[in-house]
DNA sequence: CGTGTGACTGGGC
DNA sequence: GGCCCAGCCACAC
């Protein structure tokens, strides 16, 4: 089949979008999922166009995020109903796979 | 086409 | 639990 070189960006929102509410992906786990950017390309892309998606769902390996976005996300978890552990996302109970 | 940089990650101290 | 370092991929200049 041909491998189009599909753009990462939009390969990644894709993805982002269709996090459900109350569920998080980490960086690495979204690369791993496509099998190609690697977290730095996803993280990229988020720079990028993370304000026209779900950016707070998309949180690093330890459920955190840069100290600019904490702040923004909490009332967005606590809305959704995020598995939260000491003030930061419970990855371990919070990360969903599009397998599901 | 080489270099630098980033919303990352894992391992070591 | 924290900080530092090296590896990693895509993109801008």
């Amino acid at each position: 089949m041909s491998d189009r070189p599909e753009e990462l960006s939009d390969l990644v929102i894709e993805v982002v979008d269709s996090i459900p509410a109350g569920r998080v992906m980490t960086f690495g786990a979204i690369a791993d999922y496509l099998g190609r950017g690697g977290p730095r390309g996803v993280a990229g892309v988020m720079a990028r166009h993370g304000p026209e998606v779900a950016w707070w769902r998309v949180v690093r390996a330890d459920g955190t995020l840069p100290p600019y976005l904490m702040f923004d996300a909490q009332p967005h978890w606590l809305i959704e109903g995020t598995p939260i552990r000491h003030g930061i996302v419970d990855v371990r109970r919070a990360l969903w796979q599009p397998d599901e």
